[in-house]
RNA sequence: GGGCGCGUAGCUCAAUGGUAGAGCAGCGGCCUUUUAAGCCGUUGGUUAAGGGUUCGAGCCCCUUCGCGCUCACCA
């Protein structure tokens, strides 16, 4: 390990505390409550005026420190929260003042006991009886100063590099804490959203994520190998094909929480690996689902945040149901003017779309020109919650058809703040149909497209033992977090987001 | 992949082509209820990397790397 001259400081701290017989990473720690216990516990004393003591042994970090000679002040903070200590010579004696004053640093994990107070400018702290070192950090934390006052954090820099918040997510978070607060939040919303699907009966369930056929979506997969089996297998890029043969097996309802893994361009909104939820319901139709849907974020939305009403890029989003509906061929005339239904191949929309001076990649297949058409003039609109409904049945080989009209099938996808959010359809269940729409998929697509969808003869065989009649649903959880977080891009509300590697020497 | 922009001390940022700076952190000193970031002093640089132009480059040019925005791509 290379120290830069900051770190070698704090290493010679390392050597001093060991040659005085410290430990600077000991095994135990005797922490006895959290930070926020603590304060609770004295403020209810005090509350209750009994006069009595609190007196514990609280553990954290060392985030500011504030040393004049007989007395000191400090802040230590845990998951919990942060507190002041108050340190006093004539408690601790001289050779403890010192000891903190040479030992600590910015950044430490330390524990401390002694009896909470309020100094004299009213702030909660603990008056310190002893500490002990329970971690050593060598880097020092990148933000320069960060404290409380009158109850408010207050930065005075702090690390704001995207590049460095990303690749050292564990000092992003061990500094700013709103990013924390954020991944609470995801954590509660997909805990909320798996209360609701268990509430309805929904069982959750595991899927393969390498597969030996990949499908259920439009995407170009990673390729990955089995040595001792001598076998290629793909990560998934959706769970819906393993979803829906378990509902042939006779879950009606179920649900996986998930990551998915698509070979396609990063962006604001796209990373390689995302969290996807889907869900399959037995008995159900699109319209169901859709219903399904409002209420289901309704609740997260409840649970997590209190409200219905968010506030994402600047503009108010309100989830309360219903969400706006639009068909799919009639918000195209509005938005653009095109009517699909008067061009039924791919080679006379795209004139007609030519015609419009639109500019767009030639395509073999008129889903994908249409999906264009979507992309751009429906999508950015939708920044309300909406169902953009009734899909062309070649961009859908999974879903059923719209009774009586066999170009269409009963889909919809859901958007909010300008994105797309989620996907849903009425499953087609009919096996030789199925077969047929696999067969076209390979017959409009280019041989060298990946993101056709290739034949799966397992999931035909599934079907062929009679597969209920269903809703289906998937929508990414990465976006829905952008969406109750106020965060413009996906990296902010994933750990751990894809950067391209970097020689580090 | 294309276009535009950015990369300077641990962090946040300055610096007409002319001596690389500030605040905080660090280090040293003062100080027994601080919180305006207590007060005073002080160390710290391969200016992302490599090459070029120039008497002289953080700044201009080229290449590479990374990041950001954007377009393309993307169920």
């Amino acid at each position: 390990m290379e120290l830069s001259d900051l770190e070698k400081i704090r290493f010679e701290k390392i050597q001093k505390m060991r040659s005085a017989g410290i430990e600077p990473y000991p095994t135990r720690s005797e922490v006895t409550q959290t930070i926020a216990e603590a304060i609770k516990a004295f403020e209810k004393a005090e509350a209750a005026g009994s006069g009595e003591v609190i007196s514990t042994t609280i553990g954290g970090r060392l985030r500011a420190s504030r040393l004049m000679g007989k007395l000191a002040f400090a802040h230590i903070e845990d998951g919990s929260g942060r507190i002041q200590l108050f340190l006093r010579v004539n408690e601790l004696g001289e050779e403890a003042m010192l000891r903190f004053k040479d030992h600590f640093d910015l950044g430490d994990y330390i524990q401390t006991s002694g009896d909470v107070v309020r100094t004299r400018t009213g702030e909660i702290s603990l008056q310190v009886r002893d500490f002990k070192m329970l971690a050593k950090a060598i880097t020092p934390l990148p933000a320069a100063k960060d404290e409380m006052v009158d109850g408010v954090l207050v930065r005075h820099a702090t690390l704001a590099d995207p590049e460095t918040r990303y690749r050292q997510r564990y000092a992003d978070l061990a500094v700013n804490e709103e990013v924390r607060r954020v991944f609470r939040t995801r954590a509660a919303i997909v805990k909320a959203m798996r209360d609701f699907l268990d509430d309805h009966d929904f069982i959750e369930v595991e899927t393969p994520i390498l597969q030996p056929i990949y499908g259920g979506a439009a995407a170009k997969p990673f390729v990955t190998h089995h040595n001792q089996l001598k076998q290629d297998l793909y990560l998934r890029i959706s769970f819906e094909l393993y979803l829906k043969r378990l509902t042939v097996g006779g879950f009606d309802r179920v649900y996986e929480i998930g990551r998915d893994f698509r070979n396609e361009g990063v962006s604001f909104k796209h990373n390689p690996e995302f969290t996807q939820l889907e869900f399959y319901w037995a008995y159900a139709d699109y319209l169901k689902v859709m219903e399904l849907t409002e209420q289901m974020i309704a609740a997260v939305c409840d649970k997590v945040l209190g409200t219905r009403k968010v506030v994402f890029d600047g503009k108010e989003i309100d989830f309360n149901p219903p969400w706006q509906r639009v068909d799919l061929r009639q918000g195209l005339i509005d938005a653009c003017g095109i009517d699909i239904n008067q061009y039924p191949t791919a080679e006379t929309l795209s004139s007609a779309m030519l015609a419009k001076g639109m500019k767009f990649k030639p395509d073999g297949a008129r889903g994908k020109l249409i999906d264009h058409l979507l992309g751009e003039y429906l999508e950015p609109s939708f920044i309300q919650p909406t169902f953009l409904y009734d899909y062309p049945r070649d961009i859908s080989p999974l879903a059923k058809n719209k009774p009586g009209d066999p170009a269409t099938v009963e889909r919809f996808e859901g958007f909010a703040g300008g994105m797309e959010l989620c996907n849903a359809f009425t499953e087609l269940n009919d096996p030789f149909e199925q077969e047929e729409r696999f067969l076209e998929m390979g017959r409009e697509y280019k041989a060298d497209d990946e993101e056709r969808h290739p034949m799966d003869e397992d999931y035909l065989r599934a079907m062929s033992y009679g597969m209920p009649p269903q809703g289906g649903f998937g929508m990414g959880i990465d976006r829905l977090c952008m969406l109750l977080t106020d965060r413009r891009t996906i990296r902010e509300v994933l750990l751990f987001p894809h950067l391209r590697e970097r020689d580090e020497e």
